[in-house]
RNA sequence: GCCGAGGUGGCGGAACGGCAGACGCGGCGGACUUAAACUCCGCUGCCCGCAAGGGCGUCAGGGUUCGAAUCCCUGCCUCGGCACCA
């Protein structure tokens, strides 16, 4: 006994998607013309992967969306580049070469072979032959060459201060540091401070201009979040003097930052972060041994302890005391470690009257608080402050302020700062919470720092000749975590470039947020010897017209990519000043159990199984269809099944038109009043609008949208399948669109049904993939009638078939003679009917 | 504490201020099969009702509107970021 459809082929994909691969694979179908000018250019760019050796649900999850999106951009006419490559460097090499005894790049460029079949079984149309590996010399000597040319253009320097350690890691970059308690964004080991000299670059100076995202289209959050990151802050640099006294000559200048100068007057002590310079100063000798055991304790304690918020506040006075200089009282300094050094002036004029932390502060050391600033409501009505008053209205008015009294707060934020101006005791001024970006890291997988250290002439950059820096080949740990370069005398001896003398290389290595800040340059010229960037691709292809991939790098790598460009262009190496016109933000796939997937929680879900099972393009389609892109969420394959069934049917549509399933009781009818000529009309206007909506779905990254869509139509086919209409034009037609609309999601199968198409029309073949994306015939998707809902009183009471395009009035005239509308109007006049949404809708509203 | 994103059936999720729950999973019923699996067809928000039908429903409470999941206000909860930044 045979059925019907055990007679027709089965989907298979196994057997078909690595032909296919093989195939696209020898035409070279996705090898990228750089040259080509005939296509607009389109630069698609995902973020690169960290070769960790195993590629899991969330790489696919934000790589096939992509390639979607290129494969769809190939169709609408553009030539897209899509390359792929490998952040390389790293710490879990050198873990792994710890623990394995195993060199880091042994270990690193086995995970990336591996990493490249993987990403191959995607069917995802990466060009290859742009491919970027970081830890090659041949991408990182540019890092070395970049740097050089930070260092001459003064965007890049040596500085010593209290640096973030992680005991994994080495020194981090703010940036690098999460969450209340202080951890390593990577390993997640507590950080501490320490004093070391490092290498820093100079984004600080780019403040304002990264604050500027015209020109530019990013998602709202993130630009939020760097606009917080920067922090910019506007008020006013205030000099305080240092006031005589039997230790102290006086007039130190003590230089304050406020954002509330209207607040002056409210000043009622300083404090100084225990890290300023001037505390030795200014320190009486009575004072001396408290004022010394709080500073070395504040040195002690980490940051988690100085940071938090609950904690009381603790400090000591200096006994010297400060003149305030727009009434000349005296006022008594203080350290206190709520007060950063890194911020501002490391000092501030507490007005513990209109801010929390002074208020606080006041109260626990019992200093004065003056009320400055009050709401104009209240006058008359005057009670001692419960807390800080930190508001500034046009409704809050100075008080106790001199010559400033009953002027409104924002005036007198610039009356205040202009007086301080005209006095040369204070001017206007901007603080930024962004610090320089810390790069030196004391690892050995890492681009070496081209500097050496010359006991006559200091430091010395290396000439651009003497690039690359390279990676000794040996690696000793030593059975340690430490930097294995700290102690190669073969690295470390070198003569300097400048006297000839003997000198010791520079052992720190690069961040390797260094080697990710310019890498999609480099894909476009990622042979090219003579310079790191070949410009003429550059200013045609970039910006890169769209990025996608996670927001965890929201301040991190997108704000450093942001720098890099505008330092570069600053440097003349590329023309635009930002990186990335288009970013889009997938989510997150969680583990099973909404957790961050990692392989220490053991939840990282592999999708070789569900690959292997389904196909790549039942997955594909299955990460698309199961929620907002950016949205992401925990990760259940429980729907899977799903998907699996819609190609299959999308397969037994194309190959067995005809066919009709025994268990299908109305199988080969059409449905019951419709003849034939209704038949295809109603599958071309199916066909049509599923265009439509599509082809909106895939501008708008709504995949989910767009697969489901897709769903409707091949069961609205499948409802046809077997019946007088099945293989006729209209038919072909809605077949056609359907594998074209379908292609840049589900690559293979469509593929593979193509092919078969164009055998069974005798045609020679062509891939789909570079077929043109299929035009909208809006003759064809319009309709005869639609359903329109009728409500009384916002109710929906009844629906009426109604031709399209009737009057108001005619509409109206249907619909009152409806029963069910006369019912539900009681006997009661209609008020007002309105038609709402273009003949969408019809609402009949009645009063009482 | 501040900033951001959210809260819709048993579940993932749809819904230009206009038919809430598209599509899929799961569940129920049926067909096919010796049987099962596969496949196909139908039903499936909750409550009342034999039914026709009716009522209630988008975190909670208010408001705007002919009409609110959608806009506004208040509150609660979840997730992400920042966190003594003067």
């Amino acid at each position: 006994m045979t059925t019907e459809r055990t007679r027709i082929e089965r989907y298979d994909p196994a057997a078909i998607e690595p032909r296919w691969q093989q195939r696209w694979e020898e035409l070279g179908l996705y090898r990228t013309d750089l040259f080509d000018t005939t296509r607009p250019p389109f630069y698609l760019l995902t973020m690169y992967d960290y070769p960790s050796g195993n590629l899991h649900v969330g790489h696919w999850y934000v790589k096939t969306p992509t390639d979607a999106v290129g494969r769809y951009r190939r169709m609408r006419g553009n030539n897209v580049f899509f390359p792929v490559g490998f952040d390389s460097f790293g710490l879990p090499a050198e873990n792994a070469a710890i623990k394995n005894r195993i060199h880091p790049a042994d270990w690193t460029w086995r995970n990336i072979e591996t990493m490249r079949r993987q990403l191959r079984s995607m069917g995802a149309s990466f060009d290859w032959n742009a491919e970027v590996v970081t830890c090659d010399p041949a991408y990182y000597r540019w890092n070395q060459w970049l740097f050089l040319r930070f260092l001459e253009a003064g965007l890049a320097y040596r500085a010593t201060s209290p640096v973030d350690w992680c005991p994994n890691d080495g020194t981090l970059a703010r940036e690098q540091v999460e969450g209340v308690d202080r951890h390593c964004w990577r390993c997640g080991a507590k950080v501490e401070k320490r004093d070391l000299a490092q290498w820093y670059l100079r984004i600080t100076k780019y403040a304002d201009e990264l604050l500027d995202f015209g020109g530019i289209e990013w998602p709202e959050p993130i630009r939020i979040m760097q606009t917080n990151w920067i922090g910019r802050s506007e008020g006013a640099e205030v000099v305080f003097r240092s006031a005589p006294d039997t230790h102290l000559e006086g007039g130190d200048e003590i230089r304050v930052f406020t954002t509330r100068p209207d607040t002056l007057f409210g000043a009622t002590f300083m404090v100084l972060a225990p890290e300023h310079p001037l505390v030795e100063r200014l320190t009486s000798p009575g004072q001396r041994p408290v004022v010394e055991a709080y500073v070395a304790q504040a040195r002690r304690e980490t940051e988690i302890e100085r940071l938090n918020t609950e904690r009381d506040k603790t400090g000591v006075p200096l006994g010297a005391d400060a003149v305030n200089p727009v009434n000349g009282e005296r006022i008594p300094i203080w350290i206190a470690d709520y007060v950063l050094s890194g911020y501002g002036t490391g000092a501030i004029m507490a007005v513990p009257g209109h801010d929390e932390r002074d208020f606080a502060f006041a109260r626990q050391f019992g200093l004065e608080i003056r009320e400055v600033i009050r709401p104009v409501a209240t006058f008359g009505d005057e009670q001692p402050l419960e807390s800080a008053y930190v508001f500034k209205t046009a409704d809050d008015v100075l008080v106790n302020s001199g010559r400033y009294n009953g002027m409104a707060a924002p005036e007198a934020i610039r009356a205040v700062t202009a007086g301080l101006e005209a006095r040369g005791e204070g001017k206007a001024a901007v603080s930024y919470r962004l610090r320089d970006w810390l790069v030196s890291r004391q690892r050995y997988w890492g681009t070496p720092i081209p500097v050496v250290y010359c006991d006559d002439c200091g430091i010395v950059p290396l000439a651009d000749a003497d690039l690359p820096v390279l990676l000794p080949a040996t690696v000793d740990y030593a059975g340690s975590g430490e930097n294995p370069l700290a102690h190669d005398e073969a690295f470390l001896r070198t003569t300097c470039p400048r006297c000839g003398g003997p000198a010791r290389r520079e052992t720190d290595t690069m961040d390797t947020f260094m080697d990710s800040s310019w890498y999609w340059f480099r894909y476009l010229s990622p042979g090219k010897d003579s310079e790191p960037v070949d410009r003429a691709l550059v200013d045609r292809w970039t910006p890169v017209a769209q990025y996608t991939g996670g927001a965890e790098h929201a301040v991190m790598h997108l704000l450093y990519s942001r720098f890099f460009t505008k330092a570069m262009a600053d440097c003349g190496l590329v023309g635009e000043r930002e990186p990335f016109k288009r970013l889009f933000n997938q989510g997150q796939v969680l583990g099973a159990d909404g957790e961050r997937m990692s392989k220490s929680r053991g939840n990282v879900e592999d999708p070789d199984a569900l690959v292997a099972q389904y196909g790549a393009d039942t997955v594909r389609l299955f990460l698309m269809f199961m929620g907002p892109w950016d949205q992401g969420g925990p990760w259940s394959p429980s729907g899977i099944g799903g998907v699996a069934r819609f190609l299959n049917r999308a397969w037994t549509l194309a190959l067995d038109p005809h066919g009709t399933e025994p268990g299908d009781a109305t199988a080969g009818q059409l449905p019951p009043g419709e003849d034939a000529a209704a038949a295809g009309k109603a599958i071309r206007a199916a066909a049509h609008r599923t265009l439509e909506a599509v082809t909106a779905d895939y501008e708008g990254f709504r995949f989910n949208t767009m697969v489901a869509k897709l769903m409707e139509l091949v069961n609205l086919l499948f409802r046809y399948r077997g019946t007088e209409v099945a293989g006729d034009p209209a038919w072909d037609e809605a077949m056609r669109l359907l594998l074209l609309m379908l292609a840049p999601a589900a690559p293979h199968v469509t593929e593979e049904l193509w092919a078969r198409r164009l055998a069974a029309a005798g045609a020679q073949w062509t891939s789909i993939h570079r077929e043109s994306w299929p035009e909208v015939d809006a003759a064809a998707a319009a309709v005869a009638t639609r359903e329109l809902p009728v409500q009384v009183n916002g109710k929906v009471r009844d629906r009426v078939e109604v031709a399209v395009g009737l009057s108001d009035a005619e509409v109206e005239a249907l619909v009152l003679a409806r029963p069910k509308v006369v019912a539900a109007l009681a006997g009661k006049a209609p008020d007002r009917i309105i038609h709402a949404g273009g003949g969408r809708l019809v609402n009949i509203v009645v009063r009482g």
